[in-house]
RNA sequence: GCCCAGAUGGCGGAAUUGGUAGACGCGCUGGUCUCAAACACCAGUGAGGUUACACUCGUGCCGGUUCGAGCCCGGCUCUGGGUACCA
């Protein structure tokens, strides 16, 4: 029998499905081991061969762990709610739910012809009602609960009500945009209204102004990405900068414990980097600057209070509330004039364009503190209202973006720091400011003298003393905004009563998405939930017309996994006990901040309140790398329809045009499919270089536009869904971006087809002896076990791939078909090929699946060497090599080297001057 | 600008973490088989040099440490990714 694949993988993928080998259930007889993939969003595209890279890699690591005798948790699902769908139902009318079905079926059908180990009755869908009951529920969740900064934890709004009875909130410390303060008469006192107002000032989950891109023409919100230069991206309509009362995550009051997770966890260091800038932690100060002639504080915070004898203005963002206060009547219209002209502009371009220095003078002055003295108060986008309080102290001497702001619009600048060793000098002369935080203080009162960082504690506690600030810690981190304008999301729970949110009880949810008649904004400028007839409660309340983001759905999907079917909650605790975390996470970069900072927030809430037993979800995490595409281009003679190969092009004046990767075999163009390809090409004359005509190529994203993707379907049908899973690992390192080149591919395809003839002899017959296999047999086939076993979990696939190589090569050179051998290589085998091996392991005479077989052990004993073939060197370089017993002594190896003729050439004579011997290794000889 | 990752044959990439650079695969060259092709198999393949050896050079660039550097240190160049005036 020949090695066909396409019937081998329908036969096992069948059986595989028929036998429910991949279904998993909680067993406390075995230790559990969670698989996890990011969900994908299903795009009417397709997968490409670059998509199932990461899948590959998570289902040979399952496989693997399942041979090893862990219960694997392997769960796939969908990303369901999304742009695209919407974009699509606007254009064509067709409803989102409808498309997304079909895409989903579509990716199915794809993920099946790969062979993964996944257990589909465990699949999730964002979209389904059954799944974002518990997306609804945890906001609701969110909703009734508020962060207690004191305990670190969220707790119950209702315990925040009894305090508040008893106490009033002065004693209150909490995560809260609740400035005012009350006393507990105070409290009683309040109408309903006014107290539902001062408690979504706590709730985690509450509503707020925020500043939004909006858009009119597009009757939505844009994201900072989906703007640029003034105007929308898609279609290019006016964008503005609004306020808007939006639904928001208190994601900030978790960020000191998002930072610490980071400690516990088994990822990169560059992707932690990456998550602590997120979050952005920095120590510093609260400073009140009074303001001259006005009775209004302008609070400032600031990493360097060191330095506030250094501050000579202040800078405002903007947005500042107190900035229309302050403003001379002098000053009025150049401000309203700067306002205007930095209105349209978006956070993320204001903070882009760092050589622009632009800003205006309030005409008010603070007073500093400490000095007394005035302090002219100016504007500028550089300051952003959404950080810290939205207003600075310029430190022009030891910040260099305050430095320039000075330099430009003629600011004095003061030095109060001066470096350990140097003599302070006029910061006129200077070409930038001096940032770093060592040195000794200068020109500083009572800081004068002290190094950096006791004058920062010795001013801190001063600033105490004097009641004028305290010692606080920043976050970069900022609240999560949770509403999005649109129909294809989560609609929430909620609905408002006398102007005010509440949440759905719990035998309310899910709130299903309602049907609307055009997936458009009202003529009004409502989300599209305005157009749902009846979308309100049993009372008449209107439901909330926003819906969910999408990082909504993807935040706890790995915990509904455990347990996809309860209809009673989210998780059951059994399911939850039992799968605990995510061992192993393996997903894009793209989702560094967003995706895993959101869940773990998430997560950490569930945690708090009990519902889940790990506060971190995702114990290790690999980012896979990116698949390029490897494009194609021919070479059109300028005002021809004439073709000149790649090695000539450059005799003629060309254009290069991309072309199809999928009519290209090894860089040579298939003439005849070129011209049937486009009805432009129909006519095509080509100058040809050895009759054949090269293409030229290029590494660029995989995109259709590029004419490069590579569908995995066409790969299986051509070499087999084995070959393409080896394939992609083959290419190159997990975590590194690498071009597809279907070139390759058939390096791995005649491996198989190698492996097989192992098993099967010239006549197509399977044949295999049952004698006892020959030390050299062992040898090959142990080294290999050790070396694939040490590589899966270094997650080194592509060198297991070489080590499987070089086993069948060795076992096809040594014509071994021991079947104790074969079968231990079938199963080491079977998390690559798993179609393959189940094949082989089972015409071996074996009656159960390969999946459920034990990793063989390797033994030690048959990887012993006796001799080693010793690199003997002089002076560093390489000049023959010698045999010796391994258990040669140093003295021994010595005198064998020194007999050597070949030694006596480079000696030259002499007598060396040293001689290193590394049993083992190597013998090196300086002369 | 900052942070992270990387730079090795014609190409994708190996290299036990300081010890024979280029494993494995692609491509290419020659050969066997075949009427021919495909498949398969065998041999060769970093550059220079030689009939063949010998030998010389060689892991982005410059310098250093070391008996010995692709790997460590200092300085630079380039590429990819992330991030963004964060006070």
């Amino acid at each position: 029998m020949e090695y066909n694949f396409n019937d081998i993988e329908k036969k096992w993928q069948d059986k595989w499905r028929k036998n429910q080998t991949y279904k998993v259930d909680v067993d406390a007889s075995k230790p559990k081991f969670y698989v996890l993939d990011m969900f994908p969003y299903p795009s009417g595209a397709g997968l490409h061969v670059g998509h199932p890279l990461g899948y590959i890699a998570s289902d040979i690591y399952s496989r693997f762990k399942r041979l090893n005798g862990f219960n694997v948790l392997h769960p796939m699902g969908y990303d369901a709610y999304g742009l695209p769908a919407e974009q699509y139902a606007i254009q064509t009318g067709q409803h989102p739910a409808k498309t997304t079905e079909i895409n989903i079926k579509r990716y199915r059908e794809q993920l099946d012809k790969i062979g993964f180990s996944y257990d589909w009755d465990r699949e999730v869908r964002t979209c389904d009602p059954d799944y974002y009951h518990w997306t609804q529920w945890a906001f609701t969740q969110m909703f009734k609960h508020y962060f207690n900064t004191k305990t670190q934890k969220s707790e119950s709004i209702v315990s925040l009500i009894a305090l508040f009875e008893t106490e009033g909130n002065v004693n209150v410390e909490a995560a809260t945009s609740q400035e005012e303060v009350f006393s507990a008469e105070e409290w009683k006192g309040f109408d309903n209204i006014k107290q539902q107002e001062i408690l979504l000032n706590y709730r985690i989950a509450f509503l707020a102004e925020t500043q939004v891109n909006w858009c009119t023409e597009l009757g939505t919100v844009l994201a900072n990405d989906e703007v640029k230069d003034g105007v929308s991206v898609r279609g290019g309509f006016q964008v503005t900068q609004k306020k808007m009362k939006q639904w928001s995550l208190r994601v900030s009051a978790y960020a000191q414990r998002l930072l610490d997770g980071l400690d516990t966890l088994d990822w990169t260091d560059s992707l932690k980097e990456v998550q602590r800038n997120w979050i952005g932690r920095s120590e510093g100060a609260s400073v009140n600057f009074k303001i001259k002639e006005h009775a209004d504080i302008i609070e400032v915070f600031t990493t360097r209070p060191d330095t506030l004898y250094g501050a000579t203005f202040m800078v405002l963002a903007p947005e500042h509330e107190l900035l229309s206060q302050i403003t001379s009547n002098d000053c009025k219209e150049k401000i309203e004039n700067y306002l205007e002209s930095v209105k349209g502009r978006t956070e993320r371009e204001r903070i882009a364009d760092v050589n622009k220095i632009t800003g205006e003078f309030t005409g008010a002055y603070g007073i500093n503190p400490l000095t007394g003295e005035y302090l002219p108060i100016w504007i500028a986008d550089y300051v952003l209202s959404g950080y810290g309080t939205g207003a600075i102290m310029a430190v022009p001497g030891h910040d260099s973006r305050d430095f320039a702001f000075a330099r430009h619009f003629n600011l004095p600048i003061i030095q109060v720091v001066a470096k350990e060793g140097d003599v302070p000098t006029d910061p006129a002369t200077w070409d930038d400011s001096y940032d770093a935080k060592e040195g000794k203080m200068i020109n500083s009162g009572i800081i004068d003298g002290l190094d950096v960082k006791e004058a920062i504690t010795k001013i801190i506690k001063h600033i105490e003393d004097e009641k004028f600030g305290y010692g606080k810690v920043n976050f970069r981190l900022r609240d999560a905004i949770f509403s999005r304008q649109r129909y294809w999301g989560e609609p929430f729970p909620v609905y408002y009563k006398d102007g005010l949110p509440q949440v759905l009880d719990d035998d309310k949810l899910p709130l299903e998405l309602p049907e609307v008649d055009k997936y458009l904004p009202t003529e009004d400028g409502q989300p599209p939930l305005g157009r749902a007839n009846g979308w309100e409660t049993e009372n008449g309340e209107p439901f909330e017309l926003n819906t969910m983001p999408g990082f909504a759905g993807s935040s706890a999907y790995y915990l509904r996994y455990m347990d996809p079917k309860n209809s009673k909650g989210l998780v059951s605790k059994e399911a939850n006990e039992y799968w605990q975390d995510v061992d192993l996470y393996i997903g894009g970069t793209e989702h560094a901040t967003g995706h895993l900072v959101y869940s773990r927030f998430w997560n950490k809430f569930l945690f708090d309140l009990g519902y889940v037993c790990k506060e971190e979800p995702f114990k290790k995490l690999i980012n896979q790398g990116m698949i390029q595409g490897r494009s194609n281009f021919v070479y059109r003679v300028k005002g021809s329809n004439k073709y000149v190969s790649y090695n000539l092009r450059k005799d003629y004046d060309v254009t290069d045009i991309h072309v199809d990767v999928n009519i290209v075999h090894h860089d040579v163009l298939d003439i005849e499919k070129f011209k049937n390809w486009m009805p432009e090409y129909k006519n095509a004359e080509f100058i040809l270089e050895d009759g054949k005509y090269i293409c030229g190529y290029a590494v660029e994203k995989m995109s259709k536009s590029m004419f490069n993707v590579v569908n995995p379907d066409v790969i299986i049908e051509q070499y087999g869904a084995d070959t393409l899973r080896i394939y992609e690992m083959f290419l190159g390192p997990l975590e590194i971006s690498k071009p597809w080149d279907t070139s390759g591919i058939e390096g791995v395809h005649r491996f198989l087809k190698k492996l097989w003839r192992l098993f099967y002899n010239a006549d197509g017959k399977i044949e295999f002896s049952t004698e006892k296999p020959t030390d050299a047999e062992q040898k090959v086939i142990h080294k290999t076990i050790k070396k694939i076993g040490e590589d899966i979990e270094k997650f080194s696939f592509n060198t297991s791939v070489s080590a499987f190589m070089i086993c069948v090569n060795e076992l096809s050179d040594l014509k071994c078909n021991k079947k104790e051998v074969l079968e231990k290589l079938a199963i080491i085998l079977s998390p690559f090929a798993p179609h393959v091996a189940e094949e082989l392991w089972s015409v071996l005479g074996n009656e159960t699946t390969v999946v459920d077989a034990l990793f063989p052990d390797f033994d030690e004993s048959y990887l012993v060497e006796n001799t080693k073939k010793y690199p003997i060197s002089f002076n560093g370089k390489v000049r023959f090599t010698l045999d010796m017993p391994t258990t040669a002594t140093k003295e021994e190896i010595e005198k064998a080297v020194m007999a050597h003729e070949i030694s006596q050439k480079w000696l030259d004579g002499k007598a060396p001057k040293k001689v290193i011997i590394v049993p083992g290794k190597i013998v090196n000889i300086v002369v």
